[in-house]
Order: C-alpha cells, then structure tokens, then sequence
DNA sequence: GGTCAACTTTAGCCAAGACTAAAAAAAAGT
DNA sequence: ACTTTTTTTTAGTCTTGGCTAAAGTTGACC
C-alpha cells in the first residue's frame, strides 16, 4: 500500500473501533487495533506515533489512542467514500451487499474529491449503504439513525423492519439465502427462527 | 504504492513503450522507462530484475528490457481496465475528456475480475476510450484501428473525421475548448488553422 | 583502432512499514 | 502488598523501492 493508504486504514480502524458503542470517540487499545487490521501490535504502536505526529491522533502510552477533530474528519471522508462506493456496486454494477466490501475497501482510498462527489451526484445523493449504514454527507454529518436498534434488544413487538445489518460476508451472504435483506419484515416468530447469533446483528425499527 | 501497483506500473510502462510504434514489442531502454515513470534509471533496473524474475520480461543487459508473452498479457489487462474506467468516467460521471487520466491511473490497479467484467457489460461493452483508444476484450483482442492515421500524415483529403486522440490533457483540455472532440470533421483548412502541433496527435480517418 | 560521451549497471545508503524478542508498565490474583 | 500474567513499548532486523556516486559498457567520431 502506499503510505497514504496506510495513514488511512489506520485512521479508519481508529474511527471504527472508537464508534463501536454509542458514546463518544473511545480511547482504542494498540491490541484491538492490531487485530483489526492484521498486523502485530509493534507496528500499530509505530503507525499511532506518526498519526500522532500529523496531529490526527493522541495516544496516552500503555492507555490506549483516540482521534483528534482533524482525524476524526478525515474518517468521515473515508467512511463516506466506502459507503458510496458499496453503493454504486450494489446499486448500477448488480453485486450483492456480501460481495462488495472488500472492493470498496480498495476503491475508498482513490484520491479525487471530484470523483467523490460525482458520484455522490450520480447515485441521487443516498442516505444508506446497502448494509444500512449511514453515509455521511461532505460536511460529516449524518443521516438520523434514530429508533434503530439491535432485534436481540427489542422488547414486545408486532412487526419489525430490517433497517441494517452489522455482519461479515459470510454471514450476510447466509441471511440473504434465507431472503433477509433491507426492508425485510420479521415477526415474533423469528425470534425463534433465525439463527440465535443473528439477533444482536440485525438492525430493526418497530412499525 | 504497493508492491503490485508498482509492478503493474513498470508493466504498463514496458507496453506502452514498447507499442509506441506500429510494429511489434520493442526493445524499451531503462532510460525511456525512468522518464516515463519519473524515477530514476537505477530503479527501473532492479524492478525489470524483478519483471523478469517473474517470467513477466526479459533483459537484455545495455540493451533494453520487453515484455514475455505473460508480461503482455497482464499489461493488457490494465490497459483494459484503465480505458474502462476512463470510458466510466466521461459516460457516466460527465467528466471531460481531459480530467479521467490521472483517476483512472489509480482506478486500474483495483483487483478485481468481477468488477471490470461487470463494469464492461454496464458500460455496454465499449469499444473504444474516451480518447478514442481502443480497449482490449477480455481475451486481450483489439478492435481494428486501420485506416487511422496522424492528420500530419494524411495526404489529399476532402473531409477527416477525428477518431482518437494522442494528447496530455493540457492539450486535450485546449483541443476542447477549440471545440474539437471524437467525431469532429475537419477539412483542409484546418491543417493551416489548428497549432501544427496538434497534427501528428490528431487520429483522423477520411470520409 | 582509439578516444570520449552517453547510457546502464552496480554498490552502498535511506525511508517506511512489517516482524520477533526483550524490556517495561499495568492489571489481576492471592 | 507481592507476585504473576497480560499488554504495550522499545530495540533491532528484514523487505521493498527509492536515491546518489562510482564503475562498466556501448557506440559514435575522428
Ligand atoms: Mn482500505
Ligand atoms: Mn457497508
Ligand atoms: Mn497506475
Ligand atoms: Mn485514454
């Protein structure tokens, strides 16, 4: 990779790891990272150092590292990126939403702020990616995601909505041969139906 | 970069090098590859070390380096994907024919076979770029360019159609703004109007 | 054929990012 | 509190692809 890509997957894991709750940005440890990204932890803590060097990350040593402001909207951008173009894949090129992330991962670090917002323009500026993920517009804000919330943490319901997805390839290619897709409507019943490591996975709205 | 994209560059390079005439893969010399490639002649020669270690080029020590039936092969694929992508750009994207090069030079190094055969038939199979190259099938075949020749080089003629383009993009940007693209006729007072540069990059065919 | 200029390769160095092994710090257990 | 385990950092090495400077080769021109 180029260095810049490099910079970026970083960033990226920094973002990702750091959103995982729903609170702020979190404190990510050097072990969660290296896992992440696949590499040993010596070299996170390297990469950490010049990312805190560029004024993009802070790190408090054996603590763990955040992104700064800067960082944090340079994430955003990269977020944005990814999500439009899994977009584009699954919604002009015909892919399915379990075939598209790895291509994105290289399409998201083509350097063209054009590019991008071509893009944005050509597939009517949309709210989602095809897992349901929220893309981010050019200032960094977002969609309001409000109301959706994992189906293991609905409590009494009539009809849920399948509004996203937070798997793997694997298991998203699984779900769609058992017709589960955005927009899907699941009932009581499926609690008990679908695979019981689904439930924290399927992002669901009450209807 | 990474270790792919710069072989492929180098691979590319040796092509288009190689090519430039009418005839069959020349003899590129390391010199012409470092002003190609903006590096310097050192490390073309241990990258065509590399190439060649790989059964992609043979070297010929003070001679030049070429491409071996597999090293062609592969370059064609990029050119392949690059043209596709240019082809993307300008057709879908409504970019102009001088602003695709550079995003394309990173486009084509994406990896992934699904996405430039998906990418060929959504574009309706073209069969040539932007700048009227011809881009290669699958099966490495090319359209047939003949009776295309440099308008420098056309002798008595009525009307000449534009076919293609050789040309950086500053020129193709000022061919633009002169109005010329793909398509345009020209007749035998533009050989005195147009900049005498412009002549010999012109790919014109008499009508 | 000898000389010289141009080109190419080799030799040796640097930067970036990976790794392993060892040291240091923090956390956990008793 | 002291020991032990886990995590993180540092130290040192390897690979890849840049570079400059020096040496080698080719070929052109007398
Ligand atoms: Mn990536
Ligand atoms: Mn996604
Ligand atoms: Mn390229
Ligand atoms: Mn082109």
């Amino acid at each position: 990779m180029s260095k810049t890509t490099h910079r970026e997957d970083h960033l990226k894991a920094l973002y990702a790891l750091g959103h995982s709750g729903d609170s702020e940005s979190e404190w990510v440890s050097t072990n969660q990272m290296a896992t992440h990204l696949g590499v040993k932890p010596p070299s996170v803590t390297a990469m950490v150092h010049v990312l805190t060097e560029l004024g993009w990350a802070e790190h408090r040593p054996y603590h763990g590292a955040r992104l700064t402001p800067a960082g944090e909207k340079l994430a955003l951008a990269l977020v944005r990126k990814h999500r439009l173009w899994e977009t584009f894949l699954v919604e002009r090129l015909g892919f399915e939403w379990d075939e598209v992330h790895d291509i994105a991962e290289q399409l998201e670090h083509v350097d063209s702020v054009a590019l991008v917002e071509r893009l944005d323009q050509y597939l009517g500026h949309p709210d989602v990616d095809p897992h349901g993920d929220p893309i981010p517009k050019a200032d960094g804000t977002f969609r309001n995601m409000e109301g959706v919330m994992p189906l293991s943490e609905l409590g009494e319901f009539e009809c849920a909505v399948v509004m996203g997805v937070k798997a793997n390839d694997q298991t998203l290619s699984a779900m769609r041969d058992r017709g589960l897709g955005l927009g899907s409507k699941l009932t009581k019943n499926d609690l008990v139906t679908l695979p019981q490591a689904w439930l924290p996975q399927l992002m669901v709205k009450t209807s």
